[in-house]
DNA sequence: CCTCCATCCTGTGGGC
DNA sequence: TGCCCACAGGATGGAG
């Protein structure tokens, strides 16, 4: 669920609680959490002990880089929330991971579906399960190399947004925001994107972000994502087409339509988009 | 390599 | 009211 100003939003509330920080104790409640590591109690293993000497993020990725060489990754997956309590301060239900920070400062994560996960890599590690591109907000490519990366490609270019390996950090709901925005239809194949369209496309990208993330990203209802300290995040408001089927198109007033793409809903204007 | 699809989970909301 | 189904912000692995 969370996309990239999601993570973004988290990262910024998270990094001054755990920056410089000793992870005093670390618990891992639910077998799901830590299973991107071949053992899984190296989790809690790797991490209790170590300081977090900076929290970065990749796409969607949270990696907190420790005074050990290893790397603590966290992503949350479809429902995955991060809660920054104090010990004794009351437990949602799903909280599948808790790390006590030497200052007294609990990181919680919560998830329903636990499609998220915890897990502490190696360098090498990282390499082999992190396959990603580059990252939308702060490494975004260049015309030229996303038009090669969809030169050729018959997959709708929603699908292709969607694909990590090939930019870091959009998911639904910002995928169709940024196919608003750069008025092409979900549906189109990736490779038959004019290089206008293309420029437009990449142009559209770190704008909509910047405003995911000033607004706190978006939340759709208070069960996934919340801030870090419960505050709901307000760039639903501002959703272009994303769950706006049947509503007026915010430039033109055409109703918005809805079709599925590769097994996700998407949202488009059938006037604006072509 | 590419495309498409099912799968991993829990919870909610709508239709009947 | 209760039941059943569809659907939900993601990533991955397998089939073809």
């Amino acid at each position: 669920m969370p996309e990239l100003p999601e993570v973004e939003t988290v990262r910024r509330y998270l990094a001054p609680v755990v920056e410089g920080r000793r992870f005093v104790d670390v618990e891992v409640r639910h077998p799901r959490t830590s299973r991107r590591n071949t053992n899984p109690a190296d989790v809690a293993d790797r991490l209790r002990g170590r300081v977090v000497e900076r929290l970065d993020r990749h796409g969607k990725f949270l990696l907190g880089h420790l005074d050990s060489e290893m790397t603590w990754v966290t992503h949350l997956g479809m429902s995955g929330r991060v809660v920054i309590a104090r010990p004794g301060d009351a437990e949602a239900i799903h909280t599948h991971f808790v790390a006590r920070t030497d200052d007294g400062a609990e990181v919680r994560l919560v998830d329903p579906r636990t499609f998220g996960f915890v897990a502490v890599f190696t360098p090498e590690e990282l390499v082999s399960q992190l396959n990603l591109g580059r990252d939308a907000l702060s490494n975004l490519p260049r015309t030229p190399q996303l038009a090669a990366a969809l030169d050729g490609r018959t997959a709708p270019i929603k699908s292709l947004l969607l694909d990590q390996r090939i930019i870091a950090g959009l998911g639904n709901i910002y995928a169709d925001e940024v196919l608003h925005l750069a008025r092409v239809r979900p549906t189109r194949p990736g490779g038959s994107l004019s290089p206008v369209e293309m420029a437009k496309l990449r142009r559209s990208i770190k704008p909509l972000l910047e405003a995911g993330i000033a607004a706190g990203g978006t939340s759709l209802n208070d069960l996934a994502y919340l801030l870090p300290d419960g505050q709901a995040g307000d760039y639903l408001d501002r959703l272009r087409v994303y769950g706006r089927e049947g509503q007026p198109c915010r430039k033109c007033g055409t109703a918005i339509e809805r079709v599925v793409v590769g097994g996700r809903s998407s949202f488009f204007c059938p006037r604006c988009q072509v």
